[in-house]
DNA sequence: TAATTTTAGTTGCAACTGCAACTAAATTAT
DNA sequence: ATAATTTAGTTGCAGTTGCAACTAAAATTA
């Protein structure tokens, strides 16, 4: 039994994307950069959105923000960002890449883009946004259906 | 720049797991159900296949053996499963769930396929296949090609 | 048979995560 | 204006994870 379960994107998912940042952070060590996946993304979307807050990082990464204060740390003590009071609200944190900072994104993309037409060899490019299509709509369905009452409220 | 990065599976999929542990984590809760989705898993695999090593349970999980020791132990801690040193071989645990264990699998089952179902609302069976489909594919190019070579030594 | 290597599982350690409680600043209500 | 509420971020705590080092048993080799 349970075949639905299996028959479900579920459990695939969860494994392919268990694979995935294990050879990521492989080959970004392979190559001497000292990053997992989630630091690198968080980095670029720092560089995207330079001055960007805490918690305006909060629902890209959906991950919590005790999290999210503890990896900025981390990475601030890495010197690869600066978190500096905002001047409009005295609560906020602005957030900005090091020269370092930017320089370990630049060095980090062509080896994660590299590891990305790997991990997509033998996919059309049909296949791959299909795929993403579903994935979104997956999203939609669980934050806008009864079934993310317990998400929502907390 | 990077939005080859942003037009590939990886972050959606990595932000759409996250998404669906938390739903299925929080439906089990409102049902009394103290499981997070990897101990369900877990446990379904044993139910399914009485007596077997956890040795065999590790690449089908993919987590490695000192996770899956932790997450048994606590299981049998919870009376949902027994852990027994094989006959044939002295070093290799055999595994099987209690009633207990049983029953809560059973428990468990309706209301994850609920929330599969409530996942997959709007999308067609050969949208679910073509997307597993794909991430079979990505998990085939992992332990085939060289970019898997930092996983495959370790 | 004895020595070596491999295999199954466990444990110490450090890192990461979420939740809940907290501080301090900003906003809203009275 | 002042009190109550909300918001941004931090910290303590407990739970989970992977890696590396370990124990003990089995398989291999000499």
């Amino acid at each position: 039994m349970l075949q639905k379960f299996e028959k479900s994107l579920i459990p695939w998912m969860g494994k392919t994307i268990k694979m995935i940042d294990h050879i990521i952070e492989g080959e970004f060590e392979n190559n001497q950069i000292d990053l997992s996946k989630t630091q690198f993304v968080l980095l670029k979307i720092i560089q995207d959105n330079e001055g960007i807050q805490q918690n305006e990082i909060t629902p890209i990464l959906n991950r919590n923000k005790s999290s999210l204060t503890r990896m900025i740390t981390t990475l601030e003590e890495k010197k690869l960002l600066i978190r500096t009071i905002s001047n409009e609200d005295k609560r906020a944190k602005t957030l900005q890449l090091t020269t370092k900072g930017n320089k370990t994104v630049e060095k980090a993309i062509p080896i994660l883009l590299g590891v990305i037409k790997a991990l997509e060899t033998g996919l059309t490019k049909e296949e791959v946004q299909a795929t993403i299509g579903v994935l979104k709509k997956i999203q939609t369905n669980i934050t806008s259906s009864e079934v993310g009452i317990c998400l929502n409220n907390k």
